[in-house]
DNA sequence: TCTACCGGTGTTTTT
DNA sequence: CACCGGTAGA
């Protein structure tokens, strides 16, 4: 079939001397590790669970567990199959290996993300599954409107049942490991009662169109282990030992793919904490480190449970909130570190405030305040639970002149000109990528609009060929006419000959690869070329001869000039790969997000992707119900939503070496309307003798949430029983403890004229009345429909019905003004 | 064929 | 509020 086949294990062999004479090395690194951490280490063999906490040294033991593996002669690089979730996490591993084994060893070719080993193994099987090894791998874009059409063309009601829904179906169904027709009945329901049947289309359209889309990338590799044993055999005896990172957010189809790998000799080492599982939404499934002994017998589990990261505070903290969850597997994580900044908590009275408090601590952390260290702004970050959080710090940041990066924002790749300008790639890489030739025909204009494109749409249908065939031959038949027609021509013959020079020029062929190389067929040189372009000058022909760079150069637009430097800069990016089909899967593959600049900022993320970082200085703002724990989550999964909200908490505290500041809002604008929100539920679970209660400074002498001086009961309840309500009420002033009261009393809290200036008592107050005429600092004036607690159904004037919190009414001839 | 408006819609989180 | 898709008119 291939070289691989033929003799896997030549590169092997031939390292394996230097692997001997390696082996006599001794092993220093061990000294450095506690002993969980070298338990780790050096149990070899067999399965292993290594059940590593927030801040536990995971890292350094599985990254010395491969530099031990080596150094003891067990396994050559390429012989190690290590799995990261994402880009950043495989790119440090790569660096902290190489920092143990001293750069002697070339990088490891089978440390990566599920994904991106999983194209490298499709790349080379490509053709047992049907598709050709210069397969297209789609993004969310491409799958989208490729659904789209297919909805269409079943002539069902995309009001009803949007396509992103059916993308939403069949990502779950491929998360679960189940191909089209392999569909449990279960689901035959599913999106109408056609879901099924579209599955089964969509993906026969993805294999004419030679693409596949992400869930694909794994799918695909595990029915080819599972149809072709012997192409698995070489793989389980390649690949001798297995390491997993961030274990507790595989999905079932990476746990069957990594259990087929591990079958053979059950090296497999399988790192993670189940408290750090918030990938459940995508298909995570807990239960694969739950169930982990039962699915390999005699495996050894190993716990780390001693914090390195964080102050005794911050790390309470965040066990308080974690210890509402059931389901664990249990760790109690400690620390040597002792005293340190307790979590410091405090309410603000709308995102503005928020985002304006944050700065200003942020810039006193920054000059070293309070009698701190001063801390620079690469060490602090925000970390939001919705990505529209976002916002507000960076416009208080924008008038501040504060430098901040966001990490997560829209990827450099996903903007228009960009996919307009890769789809140019795809179509001379590939005829067959309908998507790209679609995306491509009419930009710039070309005066082939809808009519054109059912023509040649029709064509390609009923003669079984890609568009770009069809065009081709539509054109020469003069089926389009005029000057639609005369350009289709000329795109088409462009097209052609771009394809043909890179044929010619690119002689590393489609796809490099560490370990086996593909046979690349001889071409002849196009006319019209002397010397072999380069990808990159290539790239830059293509942009230019289209059309597509004058397109933004004619356009008046103000986007236009940084859309055309963003040209420039993919064009620049291009050096970095051997050939554009390189580009295009990194570009498919990797968060292009992550641009490491050295300068001070502070970053803005969101807590997902804050999973695996650590900063001396966290904020955690817009801790409101329905924000987070996010309304969403908890109506669609119930309890599982809440806890892995929970889990998001505990990550989100966890990230924190010394200061981590929590805050929420009275009131938050979203939807363009603004809503009165509730302190979230978490903060509730916060142990309160590690927390320190912050009063809001300003002209207003102290804002919402807190009491403007240390009342005799805000003292007590520092070292109270955390289940004394009415103190806790006292102290915190908000609806959120005040909640807790809603099932022992009917009757709702009055709040004072101001209530943005004062300290509520809970207990003095008289309730609101039923038909009540009330006054909002925010809505205006208002009328009262339901009580429930404190929260009560306001019927606005201006603003319409909205849920309130009592704390922020006034009777309407209270009004201070 | 294209562009300009209108109304409905929706917001976690991402390899 | 902001974006999208659909529609009407040039």
């Amino acid at each position: 079939m291939n070289d691989f086949d033929d003799d896997p294990f030549e590169s092997f062999e031939r390292e394996s001397l230097s692997a001997r004479a390696m082996a006599a090395r001794p092993a220093p690194y061990l000294d450095d590790l506690n002993p969980a951490q070298r338990q780790a280490v050096e149990t070899l063999d067999g399965p292993v669970l290594m059940l590593a906490g927030a801040g536990t040294g995971k890292t350094k033991a599985l990254t010395t567990r491969i530099a031990h593996l080596m150094n003891t002669g067990r396994a050559q690089p390429n012989e190690i199959l290590a799995v990261t979730f994402t880009n950043k996490a495989a790119r440090e591993m790569k660096t902290r290996v190489g920092r143990h084994v001293g750069g002697v060893i070339e990088g490891m070719p089978w440390l990566g993300t599920f994904h991106s080993l999983c194209n490298r193994l499709l790349r080379r099987h490509a053709e047992l599954v049907d598709l050709k090894s210069n397969f297209t791998i789609l993004d969310m874009d491409d799958q989208l409107r490729l659904l789209k059409q297919i909805v269409r063309a079943h002539n069902i009601d995309e009001k009803r049942w949007p396509p992103r829904m059916l993308a939403g179906i069949i990502d779950t169904w491929k998360n679960r490991g189940w191909t089209w027709d392999k569909l449990p009945a279960s689901e035959q329901g599913a999106f109408n009662h056609r879901g099924a049947e579209l599955y089964e289309e969509y993906q026969k359209r993805l294999i004419t169109l030679n693409a596949v889309d992400f869930g694909d990338l794994l799918l695909h590799v595990v029915t080819i282990f599972q149809t072709y044993p012997d192409v698995l055999a070489k793989y389980q005896r390649w690949f001798k030992y297995i390491l997993v990172d961030e274990y507790q957010d595989t999905n079932v189809a990476q746990y069957l793919w990594l259990r087929l790998l591990a079958q053979g000799h059950k090296n497999i080492c399988c790192v993670g904490d189940d408290d750090q599982s918030i990938y459940g939404w995508r298909g995570a499934e807990v239960g694969n480190i739950l169930k982990f002994e039962k699915d390999f017998p005699g495996a050894t589990v190993i716990r780390l449970e001693q914090n390195y990261r964080s102050t005794e505070h911050i790390l309470a903290a965040a066990s308080g909130v974690i210890a509402s969850n059931a389901d664990r597997l249990g760790k109690t994580l400690w620390t040597a570190a002792e005293g340190g900044e307790k979590v410091r908590l405090i309410g603000h009275w709308d995102g503005d405030e928020e985002a304006r408090w944050i700065g200003e601590e942020i810039e006193s952390y920054q000059r070293g305040t309070r009698g701190l260290d001063p801390i620079g702004l690469n060490g602090q970050a925000i970390l939001v639970r919705a990505s529209f959080q976002m916002r507000a710090f960076e416009d208080r940041f924008l008038t501040l002149g504060m430098p901040y990066r966001v990490i997560g924002g829209p990827r450099f790749y996903e903007r228009l000109e960009i996919r307009d300008a890769m789809a140019y790639f795809r179509v001379v890489i590939s005829e067959e990528d309908d998507l790209a030739f679609e995306r491509i025909i009419n930009t710039p204009k070309r005066g082939l609009g809808d009519k054109a494109l059912a023509t040649i749409n029709g064509f390609a249908r009923d003669n079984g060929v890609s568009m770009m065939d069809a065009a081709r031959t539509v054109v020469a038949d003069g089926a389009i006419k005029g000057k639609g027609g005369k350009n289709l021509g000329e795109l088409i013959r462009n097209l052609d000959r771009w394809r043909a020079i890179m044929a010619w020029s690119d002689k590393p062929g489609p796809h490099s690869d560490d370990v086996i190389d593909l046979d690349e067929p001889i071409v002849a040189r196009p006319t019209g070329v002397e010397t072999p372009l380069s990808h990159i000058e290539l790239a830059q022909m293509i942009l230019d001869e289209s059309g597509y760079t004058a397109h933004w150069q004619n356009d008046k637009t103000p986007e236009a000039p940084g859309r055309l430097e963003n040209l420039k800069e993919l064009v620049r990016a291009l050096e970095e790969f051997e050939n554009l089909q390189g580009f295009l899967e990194h570009v498919a593959l990797v968060m292009s997000n992550d641009t490491e600049d050295a300068a001070e900022k502070v970053t803005i993320m969101t807590l997902h992707a804050a999973k695996g970082l650590e900063f001396p200085v966290i904020f955690l703002p817009g801790w409101e119900d329905g924000l987070f724990p996010s309304q969403r989550s908890m109506d669609e999964n119930g309890l599982k939503g809440l806890e892995e909200e929970r889990r998001l908490a505990y990550v989100g505290i966890t990230r924190a070496e010394r200061h981590c500041t929590i805050s929420f809002v009275a009131n938050r604008m979203t939807y363009g309307q603004w809503n009165s929100a509730m302190p979230s539920r978490f903060i509730d679970e916060l142990p309160a003798e590690h927390v320190d209660i912050l009063t809001p400074p300003g002209l207003y002498g102290g804002g919402f949430g807190a009491a403007a001086t240390a009342s005799p009961r805000e003292q007590a309840m520092q070292g109270s029983d955390l289940m004394d309500k009415a103190a806790k009420a006292d102290v915190y002033s908000s609806p959120g403890w005040a909640r807790m009261q809603r099932n022992t009393s009917r009757r709702a809290v009055r709040a004072p004229a101001e209530a943005r200036n004062m300290t509520i008592d809970v207990t003095a107050t008289p309730a609101f009345e039923l038909g009540e005429r009330v006054f909002h600092q925010k809505f205006g004036y208002g009328t009262v429909e339901t009580l429930e607690g404190d929260k009560l159904t306001i019927a606005f004037e201006k603003a319409g019905q909205k849920k309130v919190v009592a704390s922020y009414l006034t009777t309407a001839d209270d009004v201070p003004f």
